[in-house]
RNA sequence: GGGGGAUUAGCUCAGCUGGCUAGAGCGCCUGUUUUGCACACAGGAGGUCAUCGGUUCAAUUCCGAUAUUCUCCA
């Protein structure tokens, strides 16, 4: 089994005692061997990007490795350098790559993970990747080689691809022919999705079985077969093709190494563990839902599951809130906040927590990974108080959705059916939150069934419904002109807003309101849509065509400006003009909410950081982290400050192309979550300085000035203040002057004008308990004088009145009468000019014997010219012929047994 | 991006198919009892029923739009 191009490591007997050894490994250690065996080889150590992506409509979570280096792929933009290695975080849970439903029922899926890569962009290929991918795994983290396998791509006749023959000989200097194995296009041809960056990929998979099964089945026969112990460790992707959305490949200039060896993987093998969830990664979490649930890990299955599954999502969870995540209910938000729901929904069943427990776990996670994650411990509060907030919501909504699920159990037992019917299980699930197995157990507990196919059948019709309007179809890109230009140079909008360009690519784009098209140009004046700023508008022009540019923003490295429809001449130069009105008004508002970011600062205390913002030419918005509301004192000295700055008339100091670290070490503020270059800019106004890629006045004086106009809530913890300025501004205090001068003039310009207003409404307060007094009095005297002038008749009495008395009044004295007097029948009209009111109340016992309110009103109506209706108990007429109140009311006794 | 809900007192919510004087519990205030607290009892304050339109004799209730919010699907 051992030929000669076996290499040193893989001999059997010193791997038996190196195997032992493996304990050794840490994760921490893994990793920090990983880098360090590739920055030997001159790689760039990078720190991991965020877990969560802007900036790209395609994808919600890092996903894999290779997303933040997508670009580079596709030769959108240079890297600085060309060997990259890196350990990334990554979210798998929605998408093509989606286990989540695996996660926590096996003991090898996860949503997040962190994949060690070694990257080459145009630089190495085939040959180094596999040597030192060889070398790693057998000399540095001593595998036996006997243990692994790997595979290669078998080629492909429909796209012409020939077999990897050339990978085939590059293994075989290392390991036996024999556990060099072919796969086809499923396993061996790595593609991103339905486009994009693709190429055969070579993967290196592990047997971790005991000799005696390895001896009964060989382990080549189970590579890529789903056995738990022979497991893909390392994929090297070759990248050489860009797939086309019509199916076909294109070859790429520059050849590219793209590799993910997942670390928990990685630990499982190097630690001599049957499960990554028994890696130290894990262990602590698991220690501590132990502790807090009162269980034990390993002694009940349906428990473990639980415990993986909250221990791999709590994960996944608090990455994804310290990158700038927070669960919510829309988009990557609603993503965050299913695995949330997920994890307390297993807790509640099999751990019996019906209370908040997920938060206690994230201060473990940050004690193990903050030192490798720093933005875990800087955000560690915040992220406790998100889980917390988010638990005792999901526990309300469970609670809701329970009380309706007993209404729902009661209206089935009272209709003698044994079953619940799935399109109210559906309801209660898709309106009110209420998780399926939730209402399975309330039902078993009631001995009812749940319609489980109609639930289905409704479910199917909300996906599809999803499905057919959430098409968007994007045409592949067409190229004018492909003369490449730095990202840097691309945007010159900083300095000039008018620019001869030419348009380099362009595509279309298709959605159910109709195409739109989006362009590249070789250079753009207009800035797109950027932390918070939104983008520019304008126009392209030439002698052929005036096309308006709708929108401008930023995908994967490209400045897009979205256009209605294409010019004719489109190779033709133009004249890129930005709406700069706009422009002006925007940066007024930008450059406030940089001052305004400040001045919260100062004024509320340095917890405040920024959670979303919008600058648009109207207005400007911000949202930051802070629990209480703010006092009109604090929003007072908030506007002072911003104002004084303004005042002083600070210039813009602005630094381009400054590494990030130097730009932190002088004091700008970064925002969390935000992805920076290597290279930054800086935005400076007196003490303010930021980190920000928009544009600004050119001194703080041309804001004018500074007005907030609202304060509130965005969710827990964070607060949002919008604010104006300049004209705007201006405008806004002139109509709150104005109409402060109507208030005055009405209330005759007295000297203490609120003085005066807190004694009206004194005076208002006093005449209308006064009113309400004698109105009363007045009530309780016609009653009684009614009652006394009332007919008697043999089956009842009537009583028939006129009245000037508010309409309410009114109604009240017919009502009570009803209320206090059995077999009485009141009939009350009222008349003022040309309206007139005529109401009927009837006592309970005359409208069993089958008096009619509404009945007798219908026959009198016609006598006032009205209409009206109500109940069999009281009823009520509204006219205009003031001259027929006092016919109808005389004629009232011959309708009431007719 | 699409579907379904919700918005009523400081808080949590009732208010069925238009018309009983817009309610309950908790909280708040006052008083009684008690050494004090809690409890109990009696009384009280507090609501443009989210906003704007429409239908109707009449809208908290029905319809439409807006805002906010919840929830499910993508």
């Amino acid at each position: 089994m051992f030929t000669e191009y076996s290499v040193k490591g893989s001999n059997p007997f010193l791997s038996a005692i190196l195997y032992k050894t493996y304990v050794m490994f840490t994760s921490r250690k893994i990793r920090q061997s990983f880098l360090n065996f590739f920055q030997k080889k001159n790689h760039k150590i990078f720190p991991s990007s965020p877990i969560v992506i802007k900036n790209d409509p395609s994808l919600m979570f890092t996903n894999a490795g290779m997303n933040p280096f997508k670009d580079y792929f596709l030769s959108q933009r240079i890297p600085h350098y060309s060997r990259i290695a890196n350990t990334q975080k990554c979210l798998r849970v929605v998408g093509k790559h989606n286990d989540l439903e695996d996660v926590g029922h096996d003991t090898h899926h996860h949503t997040m993970f962190e994949m060690l890569g070694n990257w080459s962009f145009g630089d190495y290929y085939k040959k180094e990747t596999i040597e030192w991918s060889w070398e790693l795994l057998t000399e540095v983290y001593k595998i036996p080689s006997e243990n692994l396998y790997v595979t290669i791509f078998s080629g492909d006749d429909k796209n012409d691809i020939s077999p990897d023959e050339e990978s085939r000989f590059l293994w075989s200097r290392f390991i036996d022919k024999n556990r060099i194995i072919s796969f086809g296009k499923i396993e061996n041809f790595w593609e991103m999705g339905s486009i994009g960056p693709c190429g055969p990929c070579s993967e290196i998979h592990i047997d971790l079985r005991s000799s005696k099964e390895k001896k009964s089945v060989s382990g080549k026969d189970l590579v890529n077969k789903n056995h738990p112990d022979v497991i893909e460790l390392w994929n090297l992707v070759f990248i050489e093709f860009l797939r086309k959305s019509d199916g076909s490949l294109e070859k790429l200039e520059n050849r590219h190494i793209d590799t993910g060896l997942g670390i928990e993987r990685l630990c499982r093998v190097l630690q001599n563990k049957s499960s990554n969830f028994d890696t130290d990664l894990f262990r602590s979490l698991i220690k501590k839902i132990e502790s807090v649930s009162n269980v034990n890990y390993g002694k009940n299955s349906q428990i473990d599951i639980a415990i993986r599954v909250i221990v791999d999502h709590i994960r996944a969870i608090s990455f994804a809130i310290a990158d700038g995540q927070n669960p919510s209910n829309i988009g990557p938000g609603y993503v965050i906040r299913r695995l949330l729901r997920r994890s307390i929904s297993y807790g509640y069943q099999f751990l019996h927590q019906n209370q908040a427990f997920l938060y206690k776990l994230v201060k473990v996670l940050v004690q193990e990974m903050g030192d490798i994650f720093p933005e875990l411990v800087r955000q560690q509060k915040w992220i406790e108080e998100q889980v917390q907030a988010e638990e005792s919501t999901f526990f309300n909504t469970i609670t809701h959705g329970i009380n309706r699920m007993g209404n729902l159990i009661e209206e089935t037992k009272q209709k003698r059916q044994n079953q619940i019917s799935g399109d109210k299980i559906f309801e209660l699930y898709d309106t009110y939150g209420l998780p399926i197995y939730i209402s399975r157990l309330f039902a078993a507990d009631n001995l009812l069934k749940i319609d489980e196919i109609g639930f289905k059948k409704e479910m199917s019709l909300q996906k599809e419904r999803a499905r057919k309007y959430g098409n968007i179809q994007h045409d592949d890109w067409t190229i004018l002109n492909s003369s490449f230009v730095e990202e840097e140079n691309k945007f010159i909008g900083h300095e000039i807003l008018y620019a001869h360009v030419y348009i380099q690519q362009y595509r279309r784009v298709q959605t159910i309101k109709g195409p739109y098209y989006q362009i590249v140009l070789n250079k753009t004046p207009f800035l797109p849509e950027e932390g918070g700023q939104v983008g520019d508008s304008g126009y392209l022009e030439n002698e052929f065509d005036t096309i308006r540019i709708i929108n401008t923003y930023k995908e994967n490295g490209l400045f897009l400006h979205t256009i209605e429809k294409l010019p004719d001449n489109i190779q033709k130069p133009f004249k890129a003009s930005v709406d700069k009105n706009r422009r002006k008004k925007i940066e007024k508002n930008h450059s406030a909410t940089h001052l305004l970011h400040y001045a919260l600062k100062k004024v509320l205390g340095y917890h405040v950081s920024q959670k979303g913002s919008y600058v648009g030419p109207d207005r400007l918005r911000f949202d930051f982290s802070h629990t209480k509301k703010i006092r009109i004192e604090q929003l007072q000295s908030i506007e002072m400050l911003v104002q004084d700055i303004i005042f002083k008339d600070y210039p813009l100091r602005e630094r381009r192309n400054i590494p990030f670290e130097t730009a932190i070490s002088e004091g700008s503020v970064a925002i969390f979550g935000e992805k920076y270059g290597n290279k930054v800019r800086s935005i400076g106004f007196g003490p303010s300085l930021e980190l920000c890629f928009g544009t600004h006045v050119k001194k703080t004086g041309e804001i004018g000035l500074f007005k907030i106009v609202s304060e509130s809530s965005v969710g827990s913890g964070i607060r949002r203040i919008e604010a104006i300025t300049e004209k705007t501004a201006i405008g806004y205090q002139n109509k709150i002057y104005d109409d402060y001068n109507k208030i005055i003039y009405q209330i005759h310009n007295p000297s203490d004008p609120i003085k005066t207003i807190q004694q009206l409404q004194q005076e208002i307060k006093k005449l209308r308990t006064k009113i309400n007094i004698v109105t009363s009095r007045e009530i309780q005297r016609l009653k009684k004088e009614w009652l006394t002038k009332a007919k008697k008749h043999d089956r009842f009495m009537l009583i028939y009145e006129k009245t000037n008395l508010e309409p309410t009044a009114m109604k009240t004295i017919a009502l009570e009468l009803r209320r206090e007097h059995r077999e009485l029948i009141t009939v009350v009209g009222r008349s003022e000019k040309n309206n007139v009111l005529l109401c009927i109340a009837v006592s309970d016992d005359l409208v069993e014997h089958g008096v009619n309110a509404c009945k007798i009103l219908q026959k009198l109506s016609p006598y006032i010219k009205g209409k009206g209706g109500g109940k069999k108990f009281f009823a009520m007429a509204k006219g205009n012929n003031s001259t027929g109140l006092n016919e109808a009311i005389k004629l009232v006794e011959s309708f009431i047994f007719n």
